[in-house]
DNA sequence: TATGAATGAGGATTCATTCAT
DNA sequence: TATGAATGAATCCTCATTCAT
């Protein structure tokens, strides 16, 4: 018995079958990819999903994108990147005191990143960072080492303005930056089990105070 | 001579076939899940691996556990667990400075888990934590929660005997552990990608250092 | 700078757009077609690589031809079937001997398919009858048996001319094809195994002398 | 929404779910393939196919097989080469003239063959050739050219015996052949499409008859 | 006519799970 | 207990085909 010839001939009811083609499906897709990738980690995500959260079919993610590991790296290339990179430019920019530089720089990192989809990024390099070791290395490099440096830079000028004590670049920008860190990471993971009194605010004012109590001269 | 073309018929010859103490099996199968579990997240993890990590096969975790998802909580809850527990055996009988014991708690948790397999397990529950809405309460209950209580009976000890000044338990028992948290995880996870150079003796140090500072009277 | 993470994102800007003389496309495409599917089969071949070997797009395939299937037949049809028809004609209008005239359609089959592009078809045909019924049927009436027809025609020719012996017309007719119809299918499959130094011409010359010294008189 | 973390746990309704285990299985799998195969191509065969044809279903074949192309290369590569072995062994064997060898061989490549499931290799390795270079190579080395030693020898013994004349072996050897090889391939092919009558039996008599006839002193 | 973005059915492949031994 | 062959649901990815422009 011979194989079908034709796969399909489909139904030819007429329903419009798709609508827009702007391009801005890849953003599109990489908004989706975020919110699904960044609950479930990147081998319990279904494409089908991300598609549907995108509002279009599974094929046209391979529009725009080589495969499922293409999409992920994509993800998390183009949405946090620019985060350290509107760091960067602020801390170039900013005239005032290393003190009030650092404060503006924690601060803006939970409103940008803590308190949006962004979050889910580092919970997911996190988890995943065992899977995807270049890709790790890139997120290594072009966001964890530039914020430390981004921070050390802060440090360093407070150092030098006299306002910070002399300390050990590297530990005190890890110690800098971990509350922070952690609170994203762990917040993201557990927000369903946290008890709902917790105060972020206070949390984020207190390590900024204690961390600069502790740095002062 | 052609490539042999049949991926795998097993000898079935004799292979030595040493039967260990039984009872020793799940703890084997636990730790080999660990190890695997802790390196790929829990989707990406095939029990094949654990299987062969623990000298059995597939079909013998299914004697031990119902299924993957009973033997990632199993894992969950058998490992880190006892390490809690012994820090508030520690605690109820230390009998010095809020001081020392804080120190003494920080260390012991990096010597226990830091620097073990355990280290994988908070980065586990933090990738999985989504996946798994039950087991991520019963850790942040058992675990999580439980670890802020005794760090936060530290602080009230140290409040009491007048060694701190008054603070938000909350907020600082929190501000307290991160720094470790975020150490233990990230460390995990970017193994591979951090520079040699990075003292995390130093790093403990200057946290328990400047904490102790800033929350002492 | 990380790579770029979306596949494409065609600048739409102004290519240079030729329009050529619209009546051409179907040959073209054709033409194009010939190529990929002979190299392929039916159905390894991506209708896109026709598109791009024609120059169009995906699309304007379809203006032309129903589907794959009807490309594919369309294929066979118009390429192949004018190569007996003109044997035919050559038959019809040949005033020499028997012996030459089979000679010479030897000869022109070898020229106009075993040296050219057509010589993919009786190779794809053989490899897809089975896929296409209806398609395997026309071909084998419009070609096969129309060659062996032909053949049939110039042996009988030759019987009756004295030529010839009497021979069982089908067994000799098919006789005389097979080594023709052979290396034409053999040498498409294994162009890139087969040794350099075979000699084609020598084989057919073989072939003719052979064939005609078994046959004669 | 998490996740559901476990994804099935089959409606257990008891029934026997597999019956054998003896490790005839990848034979039965490459015999079940040889036919699927042969009928379709490669492309157009569907492993689930292959399965059902060979009692189990698609997760069993990727016990045995890498994946299809696996399948298909052990498909290949066992069940052909055997063939040309046997008559490589016959032919050292043979005590009798060089006539009554090639008059054997002949007719045994038909009826093990020509008449049998493995009528359907040479014409996959035709159809599929382009797809599979090494594959080629390998059948070409393997099949190909070791027949045509075969041949050749049987000629070269002839020769040497004063039964034949001094011709070009290589031409000579492929003329033997290609009646042969070119009667499997489009009977496999065209079966459907052949009229009833036509005397294969015949064919190979004449053939044998007038290479004989023309190939001796 | 021509384009090419979008579709979605189809099939290869994986792997947790079962069960006869 | 332990094995490991077998299963089959689940999912990635492909590509013929459609259709708004």
């Amino acid at each position: 018995m011979p194989a079908p010839a034709v796969k399909r001939r489909p139904s030819r009811a007429a329903r419009p079958r798709w609508r827009r083609r702007k391009s801005a499906r890849p953003e599109e897709i990489i908004h989706a990819a975020l919110e699904v990738f960044a609950e479930r980690g990147f081998a319990a995500t279904k494409l089908a999903d991300v598609a549907r959260k995108a509002g279009v079919t599974k094929g046209t993610i391979y529009l725009y994108f080589e495969n499922k590991e293409a999409l992920f790296k994509a993800l998390i290339r183009e949405t946090i990147v620019p985060v350290i990179a509107q760091g960067e430019a602020l801390a170039k920019s900013f005239t005032g005191t290393a003190r009030d530089l650092f404060e503006k720089l924690v601060r803006d990192y939970w409103r940008l990143v803590g308190e949006t989809a962004l979050a889910g990024i580092p919970r997911l390099m996190i988890a995943e960072a065992g899977n995807f070791p270049e890709l790790a290395r890139f997120y290594y490099e072009e966001v964890v080492t530039r914020g430390h440096r981004l921070m050390s830079g802060v440090l360093e000028r407070g150092i030098k303005a006299g306002e910070f004590r002399k300390v050990d670049l590297a530990v005190a920008t890890k110690l800098a930056m971990s509350p922070l860190m952690h609170a994203v990471v762990a917040r993201k993971a557990f927000a369903h089990c946290m008890p709902e009194g917790f105060d972020v605010a206070r949390y984020l004012d207190t390590h900024i105070d204690l961390y600069l109590h502790g740095i002062s001269k």
